[in-house]
DNA sequence: GATTATTGCTAATTCGTTTTAGTTAGTTTT
DNA sequence: AAAACTAACTAAAACGAATTAGCAATAATC
């Protein structure tokens, strides 16, 4: 029922057309000419003929002898979401920089989705993967490991499971967002966040915490947990919580937060920082025309996703399995209102 | 030098197992026991074996036999732009849902590195393509379709090329878009829009000059262009010019612009839309903050995702070669701001 | 002038599937 | 009891490339 193509045309094509052997085309296709001491004169030939024909390569047929495609696959939890649509961005580049094809896929967040994903993409023969674990799927991952399929954690790793990773050093991404308002006087601070069992909000928790005890504020530490499902009434309730509680500053730990949180703000008519300051996660062009002057915590995108193209592709070429766990550096970043400019 | 990995299990390691022909395990595998009458007990006693040895079919072997992997390949201009993240999802499940697997990549608006993708993907084997057009790709799609390699073009078309396409009816989006500032009752009406040949520009160019003439405006017709290179520098100064001019309202042709549009007006203290109403193209969450109602053309992302799979999978199903062309009808949608709530 | 190297090529195997064309043994039909 | 069927299986070819082993012919060596 397939739709009839015109007929391929091999590398026996490509023989019979000049006269010789196939070994000798698969010769002269990958550059042993010399080591096979193949005759320019056939050589040429056996060239001009190719791009006659116009011959390409059966990928199909190539892999399957060697074993191998250069193809890594990648599942993020949510490409629509602009930090990992970067991300997505990035780590293509540095593949093909490294002679890689990447295939993508989103997991939403659904574990089931990205049980699914991996499956079909091992089905597609990549040789290994990069994945942005999402909640619940530590036996997926588990698995993965165990089956000794090469992998690098992305953004989040799993506590139990030693693999390799990449991910915000996010205990000192919290501890240096809470640091930086405690600096600037505040010490009523609050933190909101999802109440998730995922590594990077367990450590954005935990330097929160961190940094208050350090500072003695132990007392004043006050966490509150929202929903991802309906985001915008939790949040709602939390800031308005901590506004009756004589909250001054806010540490929100991940951007749709900080955006249901501004909201709200605005929406209450509290100035920021005057009569709340308030300190981001990963800020992207939402903040375009937001006109308080805002602190983030950005995180190195590009360098991630060149780390874990790096590790992944090391693994691949190299012959045993040493581990590569990397935590990098969040730094905050200043949001200017436009008026400013 | 490649990591060695443990050998798989082939199906001739389940027939030797099991005590039969690979012939046999093949059938089970595909689920013609039935036609092949294949004896139940030998049936079972495969299946069993199968999962013991954890055996999973090699994609190269299948592919290179039946000559498909039902795999597609998806070129975005570019992948990090809100607009086409939100595409790449919705292309992707769709794909899914029909059994194929599609392939991503992204051109940064480049030609050469779409030349690049492309060539990479066909390498991969896709099957089909689905790719967004960029400025002076359209020897590269031509050769493409010359080809016979089944594409969809998506948001942009190439006026010359007869091949699959689905895009927004760009003419009439300007023109809606257009005519609704008409509506509200202005007069002195200007086009913001990048000097660009590809189809939706000069759609939307088209579509205002239509609207413009119909509604006796003809002399008030001024098109402004912008680079997309010096974005900021240009823009602020077509509107210090349109200022000038006298001009109550602007329609802005793609998404970029009108942000740097709102910008500069704010930087002028003007306000949308008293003093200068604007009309923008497929808004994101960058107005999230903005505090000025705003009307903006918005397009069927979904529906035209699915669209552009389903044309796809369908010539590759089908026999022979038909060619859909679609133009997807855009809404014009308000942007509310918070204080409004 | 016999032996050994070197040059330039080919045949044949392998990768893991799918599928077509058989084969064998057992069962009906006449 | 021969002829025709059927059920249950197997052998072999094919997909397209890469590679190893080997075979002529010519050239170099002693």
């Amino acid at each position: 029922m397939t739709a009839k193509r015109a007929k391929r045309v091999s590398i026996k094509d490509i023989a019979r057309e000049a006269g010789v052997s196939p070994t000798l085309v698969s010769f002269v296709l990958n550059g042993k000419q010399k080591q096979y001491r193949v005759s320019d004169q056939i050589a040429d030939r056996i060239r001009e003929i190719v791009k006659q024909l116009d011959y390409k390569p059966n990928g199909f047929a190539k892999s399957l002898r060697e074993g191998t495609n250069n193809t890594i696959g990648v599942i993020v939890s949510d490409i629509a979401n602009p930090f990992f649509a970067n991300m997505v961005k990035n780590i293509e580049n540095v593949a093909e920089d490294r002679g890689y094809m990447a295939l993508f896929a989103s997991s939403d967040e659904k574990s089931e989705k990205l049980s699914d994903q991996l499956g079909r993409m091992l089905r597609k023969e990549v040789e290994g993967v990069i994945v942005v674990p999402c909640e619940g799927s530590d036996d997926i991952i588990r698995t993965l490991v165990d089956k000794r399929i090469p992998t690098v954690l992305l953004d989040r790793y799993i506590p139990d499971i030693r693999t390799n990773y990449v991910c915000l050093d996010n205990r000192k991404a919290g501890y240096d967002a809470t640091e930086s308002l405690i600096k600037k006087g505040h010490r009523h601070i609050s933190l909101l966040c999802y109440d998730l069992k995922l590594s990077n909000m367990k450590g954005r928790i935990e330097g929160y915490k961190e940094a208050m005890e350090i500072y003695g504020l132990k007392s004043e530490i006050k966490i509150q947990y929202v929903s991802m499902d309906s985001l915008e009434r939790s949040c709602t309730k939390a800031i308005d919580k901590l506004i009756s509680e004589g909250c001054d500053a806010v540490v929100c730990a991940t951007n749709s937060i900080t955006v249901m949180c501004l909201k709200h703000l605005q929406r209450l008519k509290l100035n920021v920082p005057e009569d709340i300051d308030v300190m981001g996660f990963d800020g992207g062009n939402e903040f375009d025309f937001y006109d308080s002057p805002l602190c983030f915590m950005t995180q190195p995108t590009e360098t991630m996703a060149k780390k874990a193209v790096d590790i992944l592709t090391h693994i691949l070429q190299s012959d045993e399995g040493f581990i590569t766990q990397i935590e990098a550096e969040g730094t905050i970043s200043e949001h200017r209102p436009l008026r400013d400019n």
